[in-house]
DNA sequence: CTTGACTCCGTACAATGGTACGGAGTGTAA
DNA sequence: TTACACTCCGTACCATTGTACGGAGTCAAG
């Protein structure tokens, strides 16, 4: 058989096949149709994009609302572009954002783990310490 | 009254008093004592600072108990260093994946808005494809 | 043409992360 | 010293994000 079965989708994008019909319950995946011939549903390629691009973005603190309008994003002639834009250049700004509170934990822990080797009482003990003595500048 | 009461500790850290509770229970930040001379417990600035922490870090895609990992990582005397050293760098290495992610998807969101204006069809039309179309490297 | 694995679908249950509520106690300003 | 706001605590409820289950249908290998 050459068609990509729900089972196969789940296993290629890493998540369970309850967790794909879930996702095509709230809108976030589109459910091939039945083929007319009767049978099982077959899955493109991109439904598993989207899956795996669906984790990812979850890891990244965005909710599945948030996902749906990542994924709504369309730069195509049928859109308004302008305000398609406006959303985008929002969401860049959030992503930016993470990024730099990320670059911040990730310096902390660098002290903290620069603290570590028993020189100790150097202050920045814990990692809230460390954000705290915040060396950005 | 000099105290700094939960609700005016919870009101800094931008959340609700209902979640400076639920913190408590699960052992996110520590309960001040009641004092002994009866009335209401006073919260230390520190409480606001790991209040701050954890909604920052929760946005980051971090799970409550990945944040209390977090929380308990300390570089004093009485730690394993070795052992808070090796916490430490795994997670540093997750917070940079998180961030090479994230930059994948701004630069998709980058290429998105640009090729909104009318130009079309040039292949990045959603997301997904844009981050396909991987210019990365 | 039967058997075993898989699909489909609806519904129920679960884990995480809160949020709300009610009643008793406390603090404080008029 | 009373009114009002706030604390404290236990318990119940809630939204989000899945997971599990059961029964009927389908497919493919032997």
């Amino acid at each position: 058989m050459r068609t990509m079965t729900i089972s196969k989708a789940a296993k290629q994008a890493g998540t369970g096949i309850e967790t794909v019909r879930f996702y095509e319950r709230r809108g976030l995946i589109t459910q091939p149709p039945k083929p007319v011939a009767g049978g099982f549903r077959d899955y493109p390629p991109e439904t598993v994009s989207r899956l795996r691009f669906i984790r990812e973005a979850q890891d990244l603190g965005f909710s599945l609302d948030e996902i749906a309008e990542l994924l709504s994003l369309r730069a195509d002639p049928k859109a308004n572009c302008a305000q398609v834009q406006r959303r985008a250049e929002a969401k860049l700004a959030e992503v930016r954002r993470k990024i730099e509170r990320l670059q911040d934990i990730g310096a902390a822990l660098d002290r903290l783990i620069a603290a570590c080797p028993g020189k100790g009482a150097l202050g920045a003990c814990s990692i809230i310490e460390s954000l705290e003595s915040d060396q950005t500048s």
